[in-house]
DNA sequence: CGATTATGTCAATAACACTGACATAGTTTC
DNA sequence: GAAACTATGTCAGTGTTATTGACATAATCG
């Protein structure tokens, strides 16, 4: 599995091989796929899947936040939405307030319950990467947080014309016309 | 989850915050998200979508692979396998080959189609991972294969007394008794 | 007032995964 | 060689997440 050093290289553009690209695209499937595992665990005996446990997180992170700024983060449609927040508030684990200036907005917040249920959702989590970060050491953290900002794809700079349709009820149409179904 | 290091500073012990700890767990969201709604593009127009992906990925990585071991490297049951495998065959991506020593197995190989379509499904990803690893620097990269690696949840040893029925009908089994459910 | 925005809702469909049960070759073991 | 086990496949039903499309309500804006 390893490949201990770019040895000589002969591209000196592409300082990487296929190879090892190759390897960091499944290290991160790998990665992933054993990062959700843990907090699916606990919500299933909850009736509640990974999707609750994004809405419980980005709540619990970004306290006031309203529903189109929840959409947008999530890249899914507010139909989606609904079903995982529409539980979520009638269970007790997040509340909607009218927002202050503009009484259409619903803000949201997480209740006590919903406070303790981010913590258990996140602890096995926290533990993993707190472990992963410790062996690893400060110097390769900052690399991996800046490798990974890397992969992200830009945001529009906020402000950008034509942004502000960013929530739309379609948020991805695929060129060929069919479904996306992201699993 | 060891802690290789006894805590050197008082406090420290942790050197991270739960700030910079949850802000890892979110780094690694929109990074996966970003980074398969590529190939799921590519997919969507084919009638086909994330699971295909990966199986035409770890066919092309490993070929003359048996049908159980991408079942252990999944982590799915062969019923959600056969559907994505099955289409993958009919459609001529993938071959299937009796094993040489033991006829049983199905051994797994791409097809020049299955492999043009592997190169297309991989491109937006290796330009995505080499333009990240350039922007990160040679040694970031070391690193953020070990932070990626220490994430994931070790394997049983390969040669770990009943270790053979690691493939099971039902991978996992949830502690409550409710579906799993993964998104 | 009329248009737009923020949010919600009903209905149908797809993709992916699961559980449980059973079938068919081929291999191993006694 | 028969019984037991293994590798793979298949039928049937269900749940979760997400999609598209259409319409509804309330509040803000010009």
């Amino acid at each position: 599995m390893a490949t201990p050093r770019p040895r000589a290289r002969p591209d000196p553009g592409a300082p990487w091989s296929e190879e090892q690209i190759r390897e960091g695209i499944e290290l991160l499937f790998f990665a992933y796929r054993d990062f959700t595992s843990d907090p699916d665990r606990i919500l299933a005996p909850l009736g509640m899947g990974r999707a609750h446990h994004r809405v419980v997180h980005f709540v619990g992170r970004t306290p006031d936040m309203t529903v189109g700024e929840l959409l947008a983060i999530l890249k899914i449609t507010k139909q989606s939405l609904a079903r995982v927040l529409g539980q979520l508030v009638r269970e007790g684990y997040i509340v909607q307030r009218p927002g202050a200036t503009d009484r259409r907005e619903r803000r949201l917040h997480l209740t006590p319950s919903g406070q303790a249920l981010e913590r258990r959702l996140s602890e096995p989590q926290r533990q993993r990467v707190g472990a992963a970060y410790r062996a690893a050491g400060p110097a390769a953290v900052e690399a991996f947080r800046r490798v990974l900002t890397a992969l992200r794809t830009p945001e529009p700079a906020p402000g950008t014309p034509a942004n502000k349709a960013n929530v739309r009820q379609s948020p991805r149409r695929t060129p060929g016309g069919r479904l996306s179904g992201k699993s």
